[in-house]
DNA sequence: TTATTATTTAACCAAAAGGTAATTTAACCT
DNA sequence: AGGTTAAATTACCTTTTGGTTAAATAATAA
């Protein structure tokens, strides 16, 4: 039961259902009833899978009508590529690569040197 | 219960001490048992946080004499990579960001153009 | 060979995760 | 008001997770 958001994070996208329903909602807002239709799974199973993405900010409920409309906050996201970073070096031993990658640091890069 | 890869990676990585054990190796090598050192927990309990870690392909063991020495493997880390790179475009909508990044893939930036 | 050190395995336990069916709530539409 | 549609809640079940203690295994050292 790790509290830390991290963690959470990284336990909301450890399910392929939940990826499933971010990666949909790269194309825009949902339904929760759109949402489940992919799957072979029961709403309620569906709205607990929302659960957990909400708790862990990867998600935002609207309300429209009868309808809570789910679209997607990538912002912990940027959290975990933070987390990343000081990885990157290992994902690749070879020079070329670091060389690039400190290039990469020092043209200001959006992410290259994040950490 | 997910096999897939994505899956067994994203869940090894949502413990707050299996990333420390992470973080601690990429210092380098090191034995279980100074693995453990920093954690107030059983030795056991840092032997199945260490299977899972090996079962995501995050850590390899080794065996030098009764030692069973473990190092960091990066490798599944660069699919993590890959995936976010997705979701980068909504960390910020802002759109000198985009830009950025739209530039970083034409200078070919080891990971900004991946996915 | 016996003892010591390092690590794993086995058996167990409580809590969390992921699912279900059935019921309830909320808002819309006659 | 009554009916329909969308979604959440409740109660329940099974499996997985993260931890424990106690016992077993492996290699070194005396």
């Amino acid at each position: 039961m790790p509290a830390d958001r991290l963690s959470v994070t990284f336990s909301a996208l450890a399910d392929p259902t939940r990826r499933a329903i971010l990666a949909r909602l790269t194309l825009g807002e949902a339904s929760v009833t759109e949402l489940a239709e992919p799957f072979d799974m029961t709403m309620p199973a569906i709205t607990k899978h929302l659960k957990v993405l909400e708790r862990a900010g990867l998600v935002a409920r609207g309300r429209a009508a009868q309808w809570r409309p789910v679209r997607l906050e990538a912002e912990p996201l940027r959290e975990v590529s933070g987390w990343l970073q000081n990885y990157r070096r290992f994902w690749d031993e070879s020079l070329d690569r670091l060389d690039d990658y400190l290039q990469a640091i020092q043209k200001g890069d959006p992410d290259a040197g994040r950490h």
